[in-house]
DNA sequence: AGAATACAGGCTGTATACAACTCCGCGTGG
DNA sequence: CCACGCGGAGTTGTATACAGCCTGTATTCT
């Protein structure tokens, strides 16, 4: 937290560590598309670009190299990792197998009162959410805030600092977010199964907290998988149509398969 | 790959990188217990422990922090973290539930057959290592690599780089390596509990391979993990005795709770 | 005597200079 | 005409200098 601070380059200065800025400054182009998959990041272009020196900017690479967004290339360097179709679903897999083990882990081990009692007045708002029979934009913005922090809630609830730290670098992937495909068919024709499968998530959301309120480890395990599967249904969804692939988060990153010909 | 070549400090050099070198000299003297956990390595005494300036050191400390085996302090910095005997169950615990997610893959997918050649090879030179009634301490060495050798072809077959990536990550704690508590016991009275355990396994071994051979994606799934959960057999066994737990793997970073009194 | 403050040392974060490696293009020789 | 070698530009790897922050200590005021 020290060295020279830039006259007046960047006005959008959050206070942060030049290299915790640059960090989330490249996260952004790359999950962007602003550097396209597979060619290689000149650490220069990016000294112009986030206007900072050589150091964070190395610092920054090596940190998402190591969370899997860059992928280091043989004569040094790295360029952003190219994703297909299968690694998406794998990631919704990886996710909610861990997401499993996580559920099963606090159903056998037990939750703390304060630590439950934060995590069903969540499933209460998410609840009080759901009722009218049509959802603004803004709710189901609400929603996944609410889904986020149902998922962080269950990670704490694992009472495993291991476990939870492989669930972060899993979901730290775009596409692997608890609400990665929420918004999608937030809008549009689609709304009102937006919203039933929203309704069948917060169902799911109350069957794993009794689950694990009554000790039962294999269910909560089994419906946290299948939790994880709504992201699956949606990621289908989404891919059908061409602009629905193109609004997934980390589009450019993903190879579609018939790009061209085919 | 370049900057000042140290005249003749070095005498085990072993040609690759500087940051490669800093990366795994600091890794065995984590795990070997000359940092002790919890208090800062400042980056100065590892230029001077590994000889190289603090550039690599500091991208060696980032990489290994990346990797959960050192923590950041709050006001900058690292400390070698401290784990506990939960920490060692968990992490076996998740090798075992990322390794049933990558059989239980590989039985869905279907694996090339020119692996499945490599794999039923490997299982085939165990099985020939566990005949005779007593082994060497060799055969357990042997075991060892053949076991590593096993586990690195179920995440192959897995076929999803994501899987892989991810149990790469847990098998890099010390304790949480497939073979960490093998050679333990290898030696001495309980010599013949540990071939009755690699017995076990190795039955494991072929029953996982036929499941994902016969497609039994769930069968597959329990048997890993349960498989990993020799594993956690062994570190029970080796954590009655005193002299066990300092043989433990990473001995030095474990916080046993009873250390003096109690 | 106790507590708050000023000071000093050391540390990390950052920037930059330098050296070697790699890759690409071009020329030359077979 | 193709293969091989070579040079140069660009890039990364490495080392080091500098600036600010934190921690611990000593000093001073109440």
């Amino acid at each position: 937290m020290a060295g020279h601070e830039v006259a007046a380059s960047d006005a959008d200065d959050t206070g942060q560590s030049q290299t915790l800025r640059a960090q989330l400054r490249l996260r952004e182009l790359i999950v962007g598309g602003a550097l396209p998959p597979g060619v290689r990041i000149p650490e220069l272009a990016l000294v112009d670009r986030l206007g900072v020196s050589r150091t964070p900017v190395r610092a920054a690479l090596l940190r998402l190299a190591e969370e899997g967004l860059l992928a280091p290339l043989a004569g040094g360097g790295f360029a952003p990792r190219e994703f297909g179709e299968n690694d998406i679903h794998d990631a919704i897999e990886l996710r909610g197998t861990l997401e499993g083990l996580a559920a099963r882990l606090a159903a056998e081990r037990g939750v703390g009162t304060l630590l439950m009692a934060q995590w069903r007045d969540c499933v209460a708002r998410i609840d009080d959410l759901l009722t009218p029979s049509t959802l603004s934009e803004t709710a189901f913005s609400a929603y996944a805030n609410l889904n986020a922090r149902f998922h962080q809630l269950l990670t704490e609830a694992a009472g495993s600092g291991l476990v939870r730290r492989q669930i972060e670098r899993v979901v730290s992937l775009p596409f692997a977010s608890p609400n990665a495909f929420v918004m999608l068919r937030a809008t549009g024709p689609g709304s009102q199964q937006a919203r039933d499968s929203l309704v069948v998530a917060q169902q799911q959301h109350r069957a794993v907290i009794e689950a694990i309120t009554q000790r039962e480890g294999a269910r909560a395990e089994g419906l946290m998988r299948e939790h994880a599967r709504i992201a699956d249904t949606n990621l289908r969804a989404a891919l059908v149509s061409p602009q629905g692939r193109q609004q997934l988060p980390g589009a450019k990153l993903i190879r579609h398969a018939g790009a061209i010909a085919a």
